[in-house]
Order: structure tokens, then sequence, then C-alpha cells
RNA sequence: GGGGGCGUAGUUCAGUUGGUUAGAACGCCGGCCUGUCACGCCGGAGGUCGCGGGUUCGAGUCCCGUCGCUCCCGCCA
């Protein structure tokens, strides 16, 4: 006999005089001697048991499992329960068996504040309750639309190794020691990317995955060590190929979770452009109070700050401050890397009729200026853009403000000095620099592109590199020997000598993509058993140390950190 | 590595200027109850106020340290 016949949550009018089995957590009980109710749940939702004789009623407790069997009633007019889809009948049950007991639950399932560390601890528990159920579902719901829209085309699911070669550069690796060759290590994949490529060069033509990957760094709302990523890769592709492919994505996870997808194609917007207007390469843009600039009004300026700083710029804030809520901001603006931060109401005295004429700031509205380099202006207006806009409540909740990013330059300044890639050493310079990135790295832009929702970055992705000797010139500004290139990337650089089709991709955080599709703070929501920001586990006590013997044997002795 | 917030029954929280035996709601245990649906009523158990030190006649409350959780910066090609 099946545990079941019908799910709790289905029960509706039309099945009054059904006789049913059905089975699930016990909700909530209402106890009344002779009579008892208890509205019995499962992932459909609730129906109400009607429980006279049946003593074992009285022996029930929260989530206890039980199967009842009895017949479907219609309730009386006054009895409907107009709150519960389930609510114009009841089941009157004449037989009743406890499957499961439950000892008394660490925390309420209907409380909302839950410390999130003991939800993570009793996840099974957690995981009953009606935003989790949604939440896991909408993940399904969202990934298997994804799917569809991959099938439809032509993408083929390739299976790339987890376990890798260790990359330096970039994100620390989780490491994977190697039995067979103690001391040894595997690195876990940060992403793909290499495989995905080389795919490419075998022909599979458009590849995607939805794959786990690894990063050793600090946990974050939108950062766990371990993650999803919806990862693709065409050949023969031009770059807007590959974002409606990604738009297509989108939009196909909007309707399959019931929600208005944004208008097609997204906007697109250069990476100069938004750091100038808003002072991020992954802008929010669903509010104004764009960043101005003021550098050439301000060149001659009386006011010295002004004067000798490369770059002026300034923010409208519709808002007056107090002495001490300037100097808050003041402080923010330090923290971020300002030097300081100007009202013009304090410094107009200093400021010539040209200069104040052409910031036209309104009355009740502030304006507050940086003057420094160039990017410290953008980064800490573009902080302080978002900072005030959440504070002064300036952004509409209930729109969504999906774009494109592009135009990334090729490099960025490193730490020695020299040059090293703005994403991944495999982006490919836009046409126009492909002559000239080498000798002028500072200037070249590339073929990179990045999918901004709300200014949350969903994803990135480019035109790859499929020439070897561009290839290399790459690896030549990044100040990476022939020896080196041939020892870390070799396989790459052989690869591009044997035939490789123009190609480019994306890789998009599913994750992140899902937690805001379900209006959750941060990706732990969305995720069955995440970790906490110490890199715990709750719920297993992971990680553990391992025993001496299992160390010995991969060739690994554990160095006790030293106290300070 | 740096900065902010939080830490009081099982849970969510309150706790005044430092002042009697630290409270409420829900949950839990026992009892009563045949139309409830957040059932109701009666009774009960349950606390190292994160931990350690200090100030004080007296500390949940003030100070110092420490631990945990969390958000942010750094970091995350």
């Amino acid at each position: 006999m099946a545990w079941r016949d019908v799910m709790c949550g289905e029960l509706r009018a039309e099945d009054a005089g059904k006789r049913v089995t059905v089975a699930g957590w016990t909700d909530t009980r209402r106890d009344h001697g002779g009579l008892v109710f208890v509205d019995l749940r499962d992932h459909t939702g609730k129906v109400q048991l009607v429980l006279k004789e049946t003593g074992t009623a009285h022996e029930l407790r929260n989530e206890f499992v039980v199967q009842a069997e009895g017949e479907v009633v219609a309730r009386a007019a006054d009895a409907v329960n107009p709150n519960l889809a389930t609510g114009e009948v009841e089941i009157q049950v004449d037989e009743l068996r406890i499957l499961s007991r439950s000892t008394p639950l660490p925390f309420q399932l209907d409380e909302e504040n839950v410390d999130e560390t003991l939800r993570l601890r009793y996840r099974w528990l957690d995981m009953r309750t009606e935003r989790m159920q949604a939440n896991l579902r909408l993940n399904h719901t969202a990934i298997s639309a994804i799917r569809r829209v991959m099938d439809e085309r032509g993408f083929v699911d390739v299976w790339t190794p987890s376990m890798t070669r260790g990359t330096p550069e970039g994100a620390r690796d989780f490491l994977t020691p190697v039995r067979l060759q103690p001391g040894k290590f595997y690195a876990l994949a940060q992403s793909p990317q290499l495989f995905k490529q080389l795919c490419m060069v075998g022909g599979i033509d458009r590849y995607y995955q939805i794959c786990t990957c690894w990063r050793d760094e600090d946990l974050r709302a939108d950062r766990q060590f371990e993650f999803r990523q919806l990862d693709l890769e065409m050949a023969f592709a031009e770059r807007d190929e590959v974002l409606d492919v990604m738009e297509a994505c989108v939009v196909g996870a909007f309707e399959a979770a019931g929600r208005r997808p944004p208008q097609r194609p997204f906007p697109q917007l250069t990476y100069a452009e938004a750091m100038l207007r808003f002072g991020s390469d992954k802008p929010d843009m669903r509010f104004g109070m764009e960043i101005q600039e003021a550098t050439e009004v301000t060149r001659d300026s009386e006011f010295g700050v002004f004067k000798n700083a490369p770059c002026v710029r300034y923010l409208v804030v519709p808002k007056t401050f107090s002495r001490a809520e300037q100097s808050r901001l003041e402080e923010l603006a330090k923290e971020w890397g300002a030097k300081g931060l100007a009202n013009l109401s304090q410094i107009s005295k200093f400021l010539s009729e040209r200069e104040l004429a052409s910031f036209g700031v309104e009355e009740g509205s502030t304006a507050l200026f940086v003057a420094d380099e160039e990017a410290v202006c953008a980064r800490v207006l573009g902080f302080l853009r978002l900072h005030l806009a959440n504070e002064l409540d300036l952004i509409p909740g209930d729109v969504d403000v999906f774009h494109w990013v592009v135009d990334f330059p090729l490099f960025e300044p490193s730490e020695d000095g020299g040059w090293t890639f703005m994403h991944h050493a495999f982006t490919a310079p836009n046409p126009e620099y492909e002559a000239t990135f080498e000798d002028d790295p500072a200037s070249a832009l590339s073929q990179h592109y990045d999918l901004i929702w709300n200014g949350w970055e969903l994803g990135s992705g480019s035109i790859r590199i499929h020439d070897a000797p561009v290839q290399q010139a790459v690896f030549r500004v990044m100040g990476m020997s022939e020896e080196e290139q041939r020892s870390k990337f070799g396989y790459l650089l052989e690869a591009l000598q044997m035939g490789a089709p123009p190609h480019g991709g994306f890789a998009m955080g599913i994750d992140r993509f899902i937690a805001k599709l379900a209006g959750e703070p941060d990706i732990r929501q969305v995720t069955a058993f995440p970790k906490i920001a110490s890199g715990d586990d709750p719920l297993t006590g992971a990680p553990t140390p391992y025993p001496d013997e299992a160390l010995q044997e991969l060739g690994i002795r554990v160095i006790a950190p030293q106290p300070e």
C-alpha cells in the first residue's frame, strides 16, 4: 500500500466524499479533548485533520510524521477557513499512524528572526519552512529554465574536471593533496575557463555547464567557498551573440519564476562611462544622482585643493547636511581613500562666479566634492552615491534594471609597477588595439563584458584570444617569460596553434542570480547547506583536523600557527 | 589584516539612572475541554545575562580584555 495517495495541499471542495490517505508533518494541533484538529503539512500545503476517538491523536507533537486515512468532508459554511487553500474541506480521520516522532525543536518553524547559525545547524528543520521550500524550488525552476534555453540553442553540456592545475594568479586555490605523488597538489577549479576554450578548439562549438567552482577567499553575503556558475562558450560568435544567449537565459528564468522579465536587449554602457557617471563598474542604475565632472571648470580655481588636483568631481545630493552629518560623510570618504570631502556651501567663498554657475546646485541640495586622482574621485563618489541613496531611500525597490558594461580596459597596473590583466589573461583586445596593446597597455580596451542587475555583478564574459602570438603578447605585457608561458600555459598555446576557432563566452554566478530572483539578501538563503562567514559548516562541524597517519601518507606535515 | 553592529530561558525579545527573588510571548511538561484553525482555560519546569577580569556597598546595566555570529573594506583573474 502506498504511503499516501494525495498531497495535503491539493484537496478541494470537489474532493468531498473521497477516501484518502495523506502523510506529512504535524504543523499545528488543537486538542479539544474528545476532538482533535491537526494541520498536516507537506510541501504542497496544509490540510486539517479531524480526529475523534483516535487515542494516538493526543500523543501528537510538533513535527511528528504521521499517516492518516479517512474521508474528505466538506466543511460547514461557517467552518470554512479562507486562509487555507484546502480550507473548504477537512479529513475525518479514522486511522492515524505515527510514522516518526520528534523531540522538541531547537527553534520554532514559524519564527522569522531565528539566528542563522542555529538555522544552519538544524538546516533540515529550516528547510521545512515556506521560505526555504520556495527558495530551493525556485532554484530548481530557474536552472531548469536555463537548461531549456541552452538546449534549444544547441549547447552541449560537457563535464570538465574539478581537480586541476593550480593558478597562483587570481584567487587562492583550494588544494587537494595527491596520495600517489606526495608533496604535489591538485587545485579545485576556480572556473573551467581553459577547459571550455579547449572544447572550442575541439569543435564542440557550443559548450555549457552548470558547474561548481571553488575559491579560497573570505566569505560574504554573496560569496561562498564553493558556488555554481552557468558557464558557456561559443565558437564563431560575436560579442552580441553571446549577450543574446545570456539575455535569453535571464528572461527564461524570470518567466519560469512567474516574474515580469526585463526588456531586451539590455542596454549597454561602456566601462569608461560607468566609472565617470557612477564611479563603479557595476553601477546601480535604478536611480540617478550621477557623479558630475568639474575638472575643466576648476582647473584655474582660486581654491588650492581644486587648482592642484588632477581630477575634481562632485555629487549633488537632494538634502542639506548638519555639521555632524557632514563630518561623518567626510570620515567615510577618507576611509574610502579620499583626502577630504568638500561641501560647496563651505568652500563657495573661494570659488569664482563661473565655477559656482557651472555647478547649478538648487536650494535644499548639497554638492559634495572630491579632488584627487581620477580613480579616487570615481571610487569615493561611487561609494558615496550608493551610501547616500540607501540612507535617503532613493532606490526604488520594485524595478529590475539589467544592463551590460562593455569595453573594459585590457590591463591594469600591477602592484609591482608592471601590468596585469583586468579580468583574466585570455580576454581578447578590441580589434583596434590588437596592433598597439603591447606598446601601449594603458589605453588598450578589451572585448570583456559584465552583466549587471540592480548594481549586482551577475557575471562576466569576453571574446577570447584565439591566436597564439596575440596570447603570447598578452603574457609578455604581464611580464611572463617564454619559459613561464610554456610551463604554465603551454597546453593552451599548443591548442591555439592547432586550429582554434574565434570564440567567446560567459560565466554567471547562478547562486547570486537566484538569491536576487528570490528577493533574498544573501546566497545562503538559496543554498541548501551553506557555510558561515568563519568558513565553518555548523551542521557537520567541518572542517576537522586529520589524523597524523593519514597526513603522512599524503606527505603533509601540519605546522601549528605561531602565537602572535 | 581593518572598521561597524549584535550576544539575556529552547526560540524571539524586554530589562529605566547601577538597586529586592532577571521578565513577557511562543515552545516544553502536567491537567481540563466535541468545531478549533495563532483554539481556550488552570498549573508547572526552565537562566553561568557569551566568557574572563576590573570599578562599586551592589553590575544584565559602567570599564578593559576575549570569544562567537554578522555586515562592510582589503581580498575575490
